[in-house]
Formats: C-alpha cells, sequence, structure tokens
DNA sequence: CTGGCCAAATTATCATACAAATATGGATTG
DNA sequence: CAATCCATATTTGTATGATAATTTGGCCAG
C-alpha cells in the first residue's frame, strides 16, 4: 500500500523546479537546517513523508536517498532515519548552503564567510599568479572587462561573481573550487543585505583591477596583497549596516 | 516493464555497504572521477544500468539520485544524465573523494593537498587559539595524550587524526569543516604511501604539542607558526618518496 | 523558409507486493 | 534471578509494471 497519496497533500511543498522529489528534499532539508529536527533525531518514516506531502513512496525516497547523499540523513532498516552530526553536513553543497542561509542570521553568515575569503581569496590569487592558463587569464580579464561597463548597480554582481569565480578556477587546485558556491552565494547576498554591492565604490572597480594586473605579471605577492586589501572594503561595507537584520529570502522550501 | 534483473547481473558492482543503490552508485561514481564518461557525456539510460548491473529501475533511480545530490550528474527528461563540469563536483564529499582518489596520481594527490593544507591549517590553529571553547580544548588535548601513548607506526595514525579534526572543530567555523575530510584521507593514506607515517619521527610529537601549547595559550601567532611547522615535515616526508606510485586503494567499486 | 504540430524517447511518479534487517520484549533455561 | 534465545513487529530495501509528463527532433502545411 501506499500511504497518503490519494487523499489530499497535507503541507504542500512548495518551491520552484518542478519535480516532486525535488520539492520534498528541499521541504525536509530546510526543517533539518532551521533546526526543527536536531542532529540524532529520528525522523518521520517514510509512510509518515508519503502522507506529510501526499507523495508515493517512491518519490519520497529519493528524496531521503538525496538528502542522505549531501551528509544530513542516514537510514536503517527499522530505525528509521537519523539526522547526522553536523560536521557531517555537506555545507558547501549548493543546496545545503541555502537552507542554511534561509535560516541563519545575515550577519554571523557574512562574518564566517568572510573569516573563510580572508584566509583563502589572498592565496587563490597568489596561486592564480603562479599557475593560471592563458585561457583562464582570458577569463578572468574579459570577466573584469564586463564589470567595468556594469558599472554599480545590481549587473554588477554578475560579473563580479564570475571575476571570483574565474580567479578561482586558474589557482588550479581541486580542493579549492567547492568554496566557488561559497563565494557566489556572498557575493549574491551581500547586495540585497547591504543594498549597496560596492564596498567603497570608488575603489571597487580599480581594486578588483590590481589583482587582475597582478595576476597577469604573474606577481603572486602582490595578487595577495591586493586580493587582501579588496576584501578589507568589504567588511567595512558589511560593518556599515549593524543589525539591519533583513531576512535573506534565498532558500525556496 | 523492468530492463534487466530477471536475467543474470552482467557487470556485479562489487563492495560492501550492503544496500544495492549504494553499491550502483559507488561503481557509476568511480567510472565517472576515473573519466570513463568524461563531463557533458550522456550516461547510458535508466533502462541500460538495469540491464549493467540487474538491478531495479526503482534501484538504479535511487543511485543516479545519490549522484546528482553530490553535483556528478544532472537528469532531463528525454534526454538522459549528463555529466555535470568537474566544478560542479563535490569533492570534498567524503564519497567523491574516495572515488577521486582511487584514480589519481597519489603524488599529485599529496601535492594539491599540501597546497591547501598550508593554506588552511595555520590558520585554523590560529583561529582554534582565539574560539576554542574549553571542551574543544580538552578533546585536542586528549587527542594528543593518545597520540604520545601510541608511539609510532599505523595505530598512530587514528589518534593523529583525531588531534587535526579536533583542531578544526575548535575554529568554530562552519565553512572550515568540510576540509576534515581531506584532511582524514590525506593522513589515512600518508602511512600506506610512504609506509613512515611520521615525518621526522623524533619531531612528531613535539610539533603537535607545540601546536597543542600555542592553543592552550590562546597564542595565535605561535599557534599559526607550530601548524606551519609541522606542514613543511610532512612536505618532506612525501618529497622523500619520489615516483614510488603505490596505487592508493581507498574507493571500493 | 517558417511556424506549428506530432511522435518517440526518457525521466517522473504511482501503486503494490515481497524481502531483509534488526530492535524489542517475552519466553525459556541455567 | 540472570542470561540467553527467539518470535514478532517495524522500518527500510528491492522488484515489477503501469501511466504521466517533458521535450527533442522531425514532419508537414502555409
Amino acid at each position: 500500500m501506499n500511504p497518503g497519496k490519494s487523499s489530499q497533500k497535507a503541507s504542500p511543498a512548495k518551491s520552484a523546479g518542478s519535480n516532486l522529489h525535488r520539492k520534498v528534499a528541499q521541504s525536509i532539508g530546510n526543517q533539518i537546517l532551521s533546526g526543527v529536527y536536531a542532529p540524532g533525531a529520528i525522523l518521520p518514516n517514510e509512510a509518515d513523508w508519503c502522507r506529510i506531502y501526499g507523495a508515493s513512496r517512491t518519490t519520497v525516497r529519493e528524496a531521503v536517498k538525496t538528502l542522505t547523499a549531501k551528509g544530513l540523513l542516514k537510514s536503517r532498516t527499522k530505525i528509521g532515519s537519523r539526522v547526522e552530526p553536523r560536521e557531517n553536513w555537506n555545507i558547501l553543497d549548493r543546496d545545503v548552503l541555502a537552507w542554511h542561509m534561509a535560516s541563519m542570521d545575515p550577519r554571523a553568515f557574512f562574518s564566517s564567510v568572510q573569516e573563510v575569503r580572508k584566509i583563502l581569496e589572498p592565496e587563490i590569487a597568489a596561486l592564480a599568479a603562479l599557475n593560471r592558463t592563458p585561457q583562464q587569464l582570458r577569463a578572468i580579464t574579459e570577466a573584469f572587462e564586463d564589470m567595468r561597463k556594469a558599472k554599480a548597480g545590481l549587473n554588477s554582481v554578475a560579473p563580479d561573481v564570475r571575476f571570483h569565480l574565474a580567479l578561482l578556477a586558474a589557482a588550479n587546485n581541486v580542493f579549492l573550487t567547492p568554496f566557488g558556491i561559497m563565494i557566489e552565494a556572498a557575493l549574491t547576498n551581500m547586495f540585497e543585505f547591504t543594498s549597496t554591492h560596492n564596498p567603497e565604490p570608488d575603489m571597487f572597480i580599480p581594486k578588483h583591477e590590481g589583482i587582475l594586473k597582478a595576476v597577469t605579471r604573474g606577481n603572486a605577492k602582490a595578487a595577495r596583497k591586493a586580493a587582501l586589501s579588496l576584501l578589507t572594503d568589504t567588511d567595512h561595507t558589511i560593518a556599515g549596516f549593524p543589525a539591519k537584520a533583513k531576512k535573506l529570502k534565498k532558500a525556496k522550501a
């Protein structure tokens, strides 16, 4: 038998994506990240989820497998599904990060992110200066040109993201790439949070140019310094917006 | 209808875990990471996998959803499943990393890992010195005591891993925790690769003690320096083993 | 040549049934 | 009374077969 379903959709897992198992996964994922189910807690069983979402067991199980693959869950026969300890959560997964941000204080989020960015991005810039291929340098350059054209405002976010991701790719180290997701999330949400995406508007373009030039010249030391300088500006921008607490509205379900 | 299955298991997805969908996921994951299916390539469809593994569509689909959740795949109706570009792969996922190591040159692996470790671990130690809770400090201390007791050899690996993971946890930054998987993999495999896990056996314990003391005193600068010093020793150990190319045998299917 | 429409391929979802694992409590036995 | 074994109930794991939804690609008409 298939519990639920033929009845009515009790709690309609909203959100887009149009895949039901995806919606279910997002809904459950959000509940875990928001603390409705704490690490160690046992989740409702498959039959329960079927009733809750009005979905078939097949669909629910695919959602559960998705969450398991992201380190949020582990299922055992006769026991059910248990929430994994936080250190196993794949926080650098795009979905998990989105669910995380949806229920986190934005200031705490930016604080953690900037801490890591200041550790990594100067070194990423330095590595890029040493390891970049001509093609990768071109990608960075083109992103920078687009930034210059876009001037300020919302349109400048996308090229900015591309710039930082291209830089990251140019570092040529697989184990650094997962941070692209974090950087992207940070830059994208910075605008919505501070409503001015550019820290120190006058220096925004020049400081990026500083990184580009250093990477072009292959000057690791200068690249490191330029990247750090940009991040310091970003710190100031964020610090200039105290507990505004505009809820980040990134996640979907 | 259910393709395959009732016939015979053509290519028996070996490996442990005892869950069929897990074995299938590991087998396909290994094939993707080893380049059998390159990014952009279209994979066999569900019916094909059913025949190949002698599994039901239910099982195959759960495996595919698992891989999708790790960023290796994306499925679309009428198209099939396509391998995602490498930058979307969740390389800091435990499984993905295992599959990656299974088909990678060990020297290249250690090179990339050490590059990242030298960037992160000194700063992790510094953050731990500033942010650690008493409980976290105790965890680090206990791990260190176990290392001292264990002396050299294989038994010293586990406490060493615990030491570094406890340090990481004490940094108290969510976005750093995913690196625990990489650090664990590195330390665990170092022993098998160099057959001497301890770099500079005489200095192995003292250098860890240096980190512990600095963290205990809350001296960020000293912690940073001590962590870097340890990593430099590790570099030397690895460098001392040129193209031995003992294949790492971590992954399972 | 252009636009729209049809058909085929593939994933998405559903319903149902049975298998396997395992925690739990109760019976059995020393 | 204690320890062991065992039956049973619960929950996930797997199989099967059917139908829906999506979308590419080509066909056809204007």
